[in-house]
DNA sequence: TCACTATCATGAAGAGGGCG
DNA sequence: CGCCCTCTTCATGATAGTGA
């Protein structure tokens, strides 16, 4: 049982008529019942209760009394902990306090990894330790080596999924390690200016007017192999701004309708159900887009019973694509020599 | 025992609808 | 079209629990 529930369940209890996230977050602040460091506490107490009622439905013991108004659900009976009672038995998580001077468990990791490890890896209970040792690590909680390793390999986790590359290696028996030691400082030089360069690239792109931008699309399609690539009429034939042919091994021919959205806000799925609805029966559909797509937008796309799928292009993949085919860049000479360790010696590469 | 996992609590952003 | 509001979902940080 959560602390921020039961007290929004305890100030249900004395309100007399049901209450708004809003009014239920100032009360709890104002009456030391709950506190909180984020910049949206009303959104915080709402979003709780949604998920609660969502979660529990008929069994929850918050219900809807109206539109954003919430009260105690009269079918529940709920016996809320007497602290007393209970002292060292429920198992309450302990909220997380970041007082001056102390970090994240991860960001201590980093911290300690950088300063004390000799740039060597460390088993994550030495890290632990030290960072206790040194105050910058502050938590109640009885594990915090099991906290530590636990958040480093969720980061590392997390990271690799986003397709990012993680903070933290992870080398096997508890031992962790930084990534930036494998990378030399020139090469991390070069993605950090390789990152500024392509920001650049796309705030250009953004500064095109529409039909500048269906111009690049389409030129770029034309680099891609794509043969009689042309820009539809502005305005017209429902959304599709470049058509173009793939054709591959001279047997198989794709026709490809191209809508090019120049945003900053993401794509919603109405777009994708009108360029479908534009294509041509032998057609196949691309978004093209400087911003990204929503989640509807993605679901949409991707429908295939009945449906033909439309394929997408994010911000992130058109930058990406600008720089492979040197559309308003291009690659300089320099590449990067790195020895072979294991060549002038007996053992195997791997 | 200890490396690793499941789960929780929270904050904030996103989606989408209504309205002026 | 932009703003506001409700509601949902995701990311993050943290903890205790699990099982080899």
């Amino acid at each position: 049982m959560s602390s921020l529930l039961d007290s929004v369940y305890l100030l249900l209890q004395e309100s007399a008529s049901p209450m708004h996230p809003k009014e239920l977050a100032t009360a709890l602040i104002q009456r030391g019942m709950w506190s909180s460091k984020g910049k949206t506490p009303d959104a915080t107490v709402g979003a709780r209760i949604y998920c609660d009622i969502k979660k529990h439905g008929d069994q929850s013991r918050f219900i809807k009394a109206a539109e954003g108004f919430f009260t105690l659900n009269p079918n529940v009976k709920v016996e809320l902990p007497d602290p007393g009672k209970n002292a060292g038995k429920a198992v309450k998580r302990k909220q997380p306090e970041k007082s001056a001077g102390s970090y994240s468990f991860s960001d201590c990791a980093e911290k300690i990894l950088l300063h004390f490890s000799g740039n060597a890896p460390m088993h994550y209970r030495d890290i632990t330790s030290k960072a206790l040792e040194l105050g910058w690590l502050k938590t109640e909680g009885l594990t915090p080596e099991a906290s530590m390793y636990a958040q480093i390999l969720t980061e590392i986790q997390r990271r690799e999924k986003q397709g990012k590359i993680p903070r933290f290696e992870k080398l096997g028996n508890g031992m962790v390690g930084l990534t930036i030691w494998k990378s030399t400082g020139l090469e991390r030089h070069i993605d950090s200016f390789n990152d500024k360069q392509r920001k650049v690239l796309m705030e250009r792109m953004m500064q095109l007017n529409p039909q500048d931008f269906e111009e690049l699309i389409t030129t770029l399609l034309s680099k891609m192999g794509f043969s009689e690539v042309s820009r539809t009429p502005y305005g017209g034939d429902g959304g599709v701004d470049v058509r173009g042919i793939m054709t591959v091994h001279d047997v198989i021919h794709i026709k490809l309708a191209v809508q090019a959205k120049r945003w900053k806000a993401n794509v919603q799925s109405p777009v994708v159900q009108q360029l479908r609805g534009s294509l041509g029966t032998d057609e196949r559909g691309l978004i093209v887009t400087t911003s990204n797509f929503s989640r509807g937008a993605r679901d949409e796309a991707r429908r295939t019973s009945s449906h033909t799928p439309i394929d997408l292009i994010d911000g992130d993949q058109l930058v990406s694509l600008l720089v492979e085919y040197n559309l308003g860049v291009r690659k300089n000479r320099y590449q990067l020599l790195e020895l072979t360790p294991s060549f002038f010696s007996d053992e195997e590469e791997i």
